[in-house]
DNA sequence: TACAAATCCGAGTAAAACACTCGGATATTG
DNA sequence: CAATATCCGAGTGTTTTACTCGGATTTGTA
């Protein structure tokens, strides 16, 4: 049931790109180093947000990052998604072509109904937001901090 | 992120029992016929459900499991949390105690809100509803059945 | 009182998923 | 051409999942 890694990671990857990649693209080591994570995993979840086009990349020499549209285009949904496949606690098809019970199935409502609640949820929020939030939020050095989950 | 086998088998087993078992209990080895599932792992699905409140078991011939209270009164959340443990995406805790990063954490609010929206999705529905809304729902055999998720 | 039908309990295990690492190719800048 | 990046696929130890199995205990019935 948990989030792995890849959706945690990746979300601070996310914001940190929203909060600091504004004018110039950030290398995943500079990320990698703010935000306490291993570069070739980084490296990884980069690949699958630029598949996603939440991110667009610029190779070479001072290269990087940068969020492919505005913050306030990106959800928490789209960043997730893109991460961990479709963020389902069950993953029923809804036809009877692709399952036979289907007609007969008691709980697919209990599962469409869950899915739909955390979709709402994650769609509800966008990076910009949380960027706005965070204001204020500071450590004891006037750091952005995250805990390590 | 998805369920693990314990929360879909588990919660189709107590479904089983506020069909079925309303006068006399039912043993692991009629509903494990009935839902095809492995005996030997929904006793292990029961030993948490039991541990939880959940059912209440009869030991001996003739034995078996019933719920513990009204199926009205018994929430989809019950269940999940029962089997699953706590439905939580990310595991924050929430005090500076826990966790050091707690003040200048950003991406807490995110993960609170989205296992608030999942645990108030799974509190709105109680196993009654699903037999309630099963009715009708019938194979071709004119059988309950359940989709293998 | 034996026997059968049940729950109870702990341990073990193959397979899958997770959380990475590593090596090297390619692109771009200075 | 050297340095700094992204890009890409393969490999790997660890953890979790999804079970099975053996046996103990309880209880109803012949």
């Amino acid at each position: 049931m948990k989030l792995s890694t890849k959706g945690r990671y990746g979300l601070r990857a996310a914001v940190d790109l929203a909060m600091f990649a504004k004018n110039e693209p950030l290398s995943i080591s500079t990320i990698a180093a703010r935000e306490g994570l291993s570069e070739s995993y980084l490296e990884q979840l980069f690949a699958k947000l630029k598949k996603a086009g939440i991110v667009h990349s610029i190779r070479g020499t001072n290269g990087g990052y940068q969020l492919a549209r505005a913050a306030a285009d990106i959800s928490v949904g789209d960043v997730l998604r893109a991460l961990e496949g479709d963020m389902v606690v069950v993953d029923c098809p809804d036809n009877e072509t692709e399952c036979a019970k289907f007609g007969s199935c008691v709980t697919k409502y209990v599962w469409k109904r869950i899915n739909n609640s955390i979709n709402e949820a994650m769609d509800a929020m966008t990076l910009e937001e949380i960027v706005v939030n965070s204001h204020g939020l500071n450590d004891d050095n006037g750091q952005k901090a995250y805990c390590s989950k």
